[in-house]
DNA sequence: CTGTTAGCGCCTTCAC
DNA sequence: GTGAAGGCGCTAACAG
């Protein structure tokens, strides 16, 4: 299959290639009449411009990379879309690839797209992720990487939410409710966020007598299975907390699954509250309180900042924290403390 | 910022170009030392393997691309992540777009992927794609487009559930239940999932006694949203059914929010049932009826079929139906009719 | 304003 | 077993 080149449009438009050339870019010095037959050319033989030609002589791909640890995570798959919409909006086409929350097939996925040329990287680090082996891959074609959600060093870009103030606001309003002892279930143990949330959680509830345990929060995978397992794991050790805080949403579905396996109905026996209010957490019953973190904004201010970055690559290392807002709802809202 | 090429490292390891060549594919017929040289080398150098050039002369990309709707709904986020995965395995790189079940802008995405000479592209159309515009974009350079989850056409290969199947299982347990009235709730009007759904449940309840409208259900976006406002237009009407079928579970977590908003229990006053089994499904209360249609075979059977088709593209069009499952769950089965 | 020329980095013949 | 040469489709620099 022999595909229509510029010059078989050239040839039958009787102009040159490099005329051709400047026709596509659309070029203010070529007259309007030799552009029209040009294009009618184009569209006469079936031409398709074939990027990675230009790229190749340009250097530049208009491709960029995201790698994202798993989409099963309403929260994740948000902030997916909203990257390729804001990749898509600047011309770039979005190679995607799934870590699994696997390091080792992150960084094969990293040297995959470095090979395929992409001008930039979107990276929601796996759990263990390193600088070293991540420089290793992108250093040699100078390939930028940002950090989003989560992040393993100060020296490369990182766009997320502000996870500590987000655990701020949310133990400010538990404490408000009178609740005397919080635990956090779930999250990846190590990651930043979990990290945040947790120093943010203390830090609101300094001073409340409300009774939190930085250490003994149980790390688990950030889904529904991890949610139940962390509940097990803390009731089956005999504490009785009054309220759980999930480390996500996702994490928070399987905390009530496992609350009303052992008859506790979340709301009423525990208040339950979670992190990054998805669409579902509104609909569920009681209505989860939750602090939205906004993907969708998380994810086009990190275009924006990619983008800068191929613009400017001496830049020093830039961090956008992205401000979350608190969503009460009947999961703390309806809850009582026992009298 | 000028990249190593092969010239490069064949220069410090003392061979020629092509021999280098031929030591990054592996070929026997170059001695080990020579090999081990020539990798050192390119290991000292921080050598790159340029896919894009290397495609260019080999015409091919190793690229393939995937557009989908939409992926906050979890079934989409599980056929993706199954693609993802078989492409990865195959030694492919996913480009992906969302065309927010939009047509044009799912032109233009497939009009970018074919410009950067993508190998293949797995389609979930959006609501009113054709046949014409599509070709009209891919024949040009003979990129092979698989159909999945919804067709439009017979001509191009396609991979999805058995939505017929599914349907009828479904109708069969609710009839059995003592259903005497079903109505279906939501979905994209006029997609050959909802319409294939739909003559599944008639098959199903035929001679059954049980009444189901085939025309009268209502259409809506694929989601809660979509749900919600399907239970409100069927229910406003003074309609009043024993059983809500919604298209997707998507759409049953919606349902279940609006009948509560009317102070109706799902599983008690209405029996609700559904399509997907996503994840979430069986973690509801009460726990939702629904036919499991395994995204991860969707999406393997598919990825097998679209290298199939680009191997050889004489093939005639392939349909392969993936087998559905019913899970019977609280949300139906203990559910009574009235006496 | 238009055409000519020389590559971008790699792969594939074809000689040696 | 190894090397030399040509070209994939495009762009950018330079002539005309």
């Amino acid at each position: 299959m022999k595909s229509i080149t510029l010059d078989d449009v050239a040839k039958l438009s009787g102009v040159s290639r490099s005329t051709a050339s400047l026709v596509l870019r659309g070029s203010a010095r070529i007259p309007e009449a030799t552009a029209d037959r040009v294009k009618l050319a184009m569209a006469d033989l079936g031409y398709v411009y074939n990027r990675r030609a230009a790229n190749m002589r340009r250097n530049e791909s208009m491709t960029l990379g995201l790698i994202v640890t798993d989409i099963s995570n309403p929260y994740f798959a948000g902030l997916t879309m909203a990257i390729e919409e804001a990749a898509h909006a600047a011309g770039y086409t979005l190679f995607v690839g799934y870590s699994r929350d696997d390091a080792e097939r992150q960084y094969a996925q990293i040297e995959t797209m470095v090979q395929q040329q992409v001008d930039g990287i979107f990276l929601l680090p796996a759990t263990g992720s390193e600088l070293a082996p991540v420089c290793g891959i992108v250093d040699r074609l100078n390939v930028p990487v940002l950090q989003l959600a989560r992040y393993f060093s100060e020296e490369l870009d990182y766009v997320g939410p502000d996870n500590v103030g987000a655990g701020r606001q949310l133990a400010q309003h538990l404490a408000s409710l009178g609740v005397t002892f919080a635990v956090l279930v779930g999250g990846p143990e190590n990651s930043s966020a979990r990290k945040e949330r947790i120093r943010g959680l203390a830090a609101g509830f300094a001073g409340t007598g409300v009774g939190f345990d930085v250490n003994g929060t149980a790390a688990t995978t950030n889904n529904a299975a991890g949610g139940a397992q962390g509940v097990a794991r803390i009731l089956d050790q005999g504490i009785w907390p009054g309220c759980i805080i999930a480390y996500s949403d996702a994490v928070a579905f399987g905390v009530y699954a496992e609350l009303r396996r052992r008859s506790l109905e979340p709301g009423r026996d525990v208040a339950v509250a979670s992190f990054d209010d998805i669409a579902l957490s509104e609909l569920l019953l009681p209505p989860l309180t939750s602090v939205a973190t906004y993907p969708g904004h998380i994810g086009s201010r990190a275009a924006e900042s990619l983008l800068n970055r191929i613009r400017d690559s001496t830049l020093p290392p830039q961090r956008s924290l992205i401000e979350p807002a608190l969503k009460v709802r009947a999961s703390t809202a309806q809850w009582r403390p026992r009298t």
